[in-house]
DNA sequence: TTCTCTTTTTAGAACTATTCTAAAATTAGA
DNA sequence: TCTAATTTTAGAATAGTTCTAAAAAGAGAA
């Protein structure tokens, strides 16, 4: 347990903010989504967790993950790649690469993508988007 | 079975053209999803079938749009408000309109969306855009 | 503290979407 | 018509997620 910042005030304190009990349960999985892991899928956070949660339900990982959802600490993604729902800590606007190589998600920020759409059929209230391909020699980036 | 253009040259040519055998099934599901449905889930395909075929099996189902797909009559995606696979007759580079009253799925041509990326991390062989938002009264498009 | 009430966690069942399995039916070609 | 390969089928299996109801933990009052 001590490796696990669970005590970390700016973590709890985070959940308090956001109308969340800070459950050592809840602090742990907020310790991986929210400070180690971009897009963590409920089975991720079951193996990280594994070493300090040994016994911790997946149903308790999933409640949290959709409240932490719901209270706008992350925000839910699907991916072509994977069946999984994505669970990314980046809340703000932003495009996503997929490394066709290591199927791992990156984050693009929207500053780096132009996009615009001639249309008058519809309401725009938000865009996904998903570019796919490899990476190059500079690796991946995030944010 | 009369209602059914199970019988069309054009649609049992375009299965031969791409080496699947026109079985009566393949045929009714591919009178479905190659002439009539947009964006299909096998659920979709079971439910418009139960009046010709109403024993034919999901995995059938399955089994063909599968086929389709690695075949390039159908191109696969998940979208971010349903656990369903879709299947798209739409195989050209477009973008996707959700329409999030109707949950309903609009094609929206390249040429109507401009995007670009500042980007020197990753090789693009792909993106995918989603837009969403509400239709306006002009309604939907597709193609 | 202790009591009580509410919230959270848990194991396992249930559910949804899809794939697998192995046997039966269909098909194509000799 | 025979044979071998392919396709279809029902149902089992699998994967991912949610539900259920009971146990545990927590918060606040007395």
């Amino acid at each position: 347990m001590k490796h696990l910042s669970l005590k970390s005030p700016s973590l709890k304190e985070k959940l308090l903010e956001h109308s969340i009990r800070p459950t050592a349960q809840r602090l742990a999985i907020a310790d991986f989504v929210l400070q180690k892991g971009r897009h963590s899928t409920a089975e991720m956070v079951q193996e990280h967790l594994k070493k300090f949660f040994p016994h911790i339900s997946l149903a308790t990982i999933y409640n949290t993950l959709n409240l932490f959802s719901k209270k706008g600490l992350l925000k839910e993604y699907r991916f072509p790649h994977s069946g999984h729902v994505f669970f990314d800590n980046n809340t703000q606007p932003h495009a996503h690469f997929l490394d066709e190589n290591s199927q791992e998600i990156y984050d693009v920020p929207m500053e780096k993508v132009n996009i615009s759409l001639k249309n008058d059929s519809f309401e725009i209230q938000d865009v996904e988007v998903l570019f796919k391909g490899t990476l190059t020699n500079k690796g991946g980036q995030s944010g």
